[in-house]
DNA sequence: CGGGTCAGGGTTTGTGCTAC
DNA sequence: GTAGCACAAACCCTGACCCG
């Protein structure tokens, strides 16, 4: 205490109470939020303030004070998102947290306050995975928030609150593909082959072009993909991942279907488009839905989604007993693990042949065939 | 210390509604 | 049938973490 001070200055107000005051990292002075009774407690403080400086763990009192609303908009612009994860967020922002956060400022917003607002949307009927998407974003913010030094702890604490558990899809049967594209348009029939058959996304069959199809080699060349942004626009891009990109072998028992697809409704030149509408437009998710829908109720195949073909087409492929490796390789995916979902595939796959085996014991046994097995797939 | 697993987080698909 | 829009749900890549 005795001698002249390093760090900071404290001085006696007229009021009797004594102020310490440092000055920053950042060159300003920055005054004590309150004033001490005693001097001890002011250098308190100011040793406090000099440890937090000499570790790097000095951050400016103002900083949490901007608006939340303000800091998630430019989150959101100085980020590199693809247009439609940029679109995602914002409307995320603009319905969900904005409303409940957007005038509070960042250094307000606590855990109390977040469980509260969760709470609140799951039971306003906000779906599990909107709010858990919302809640992934908030944290996310937060997250910079902390790097940026504005706060010192993410509020987002609810363990698992930004995943949620998703049912497991149907696959769709052989027989129920077939017949979901004859019930199709049948310049949308290929289409709904392809997707079962080769497991090729929407995205991916949307952006095939003649060239892309080479009939000869029996392989489909998937090179890009149509993102559909909610403006209408539309973004061709790489596919999901480098992965993605990608020749698939085409079964020789659709070939002459896809022959006949290119023949009749593609659009002309090794440019043009594979599958376009009936007025020569690229198909929409929203328009192709509407017949799907109409499709699986004339077939009675309910609770169907188009992108559940890609199941059926990974599905075939794993029970010819095609590798983990191969399997990525055909679907465009770049990790075991996301090929490990089909790993029930292979669980069904397992039954079947067990109840097969287990026919055989029967039939050694009684010394006559069984009768039909299950549903192949 | 390398393979398996999990959670975070970016991207794509699903669907309803209105308008032309 | 096509287009625009908005919200919701699902997919799946990536890096961190765990564990023997």
């Amino acid at each position: 205490m005795a001698g002249k001070r390093q760090f900071g200055r404290v001085r006696k107000l007229p009021s009797g109470r004594y102020q310490a005051r440092y000055r920053g990292p950042d060159g300003q002075d920055r005054p004590a939020p309150e004033t001490f009774r005693t001097k001890k407690d002011a250098d308190a403080w100011l040793a406090d303030k000099q440890t937090e400086m000499r570790r790097g763990d000095w951050h400016d009192p103002d900083a949490g004070k901007v608006a939340f609303g303000a800091y998630a908009a430019a989150w959101i612009r100085e980020r590199e998102l693809t247009a439609t994860t940029r679109q995602l967020y914002g409307s995320l922002l603009r319905h969900h947290l904005e409303p409940s956060f957007g005038a509070v400022s960042v250094a307000e917003i606590s855990p109390p306050l977040i469980r509260a607002w969760r709470t609140d949307k799951l039971s306003s009927g906000t779906g599990p995975t909107t709010v858990a998407k919302a809640y992934a974003l908030l944290r996310a913010m937060m997250g910079t928030a902390v790097a940026d030094q504005m706060i010192r702890r993410n509020p987002c604490t609810i363990r698992g609150a930004s995943t949620v558990h998703t049912p497991e899809r149907p696959t769709a049967t052989v027989q129920e593909v077939y017949e979901l594209a004859e019930a199709m348009q049948p310049r949308y029939r290929t289409l709904v082959l392809m997707a079962g058959f080769l497991g090729l996304r929407w995205g991916e069959l949307i952006g095939l072009h003649r060239r892309d199809i080479d009939l000869e080699h029996r392989a489909v060349r998937v090179r890009r993909a149509v993102a559909e942004l909610f403006s209408g626009q539309r973004e061709i891009k790489a596919p999901k991942s480098a992965a993605g990109k990608r020749t698939v072998a085409i079964p020789s028992a659709i070939l002459p279907d896809i022959r006949d697809h290119l023949e009749r409704y593609a659009e002309p030149g090794a440019d043009g488009r594979v599958f376009i509408g009936a007025r020569g437009a690229t198909p929409r998710r929203n328009h192709f839905n509407l017949l799907w829908r109409r499709a699986c109720a004339e077939t009675g195949i309910n609770g169907m989604h188009f992108h559940d073909l890609r199941h059926t087409g990974n599905t075939l492929a794993a029970s010819t007993g095609a590798s983990t490796r191969e399997l990525m390789s055909r679907m465009g995916h770049s990790t075991a693990r996301a090929a490990l979902i089909y790993q029930h595939a292979s669980a069904d796959r397992d039954r079947l042949i067990a109840e097969a085996v287990s026919g055989l014991l029967e039939k050694g046994r009684k010394g006559r065939p069984h009768g039909r097995r299950g549903e192949a797939i």
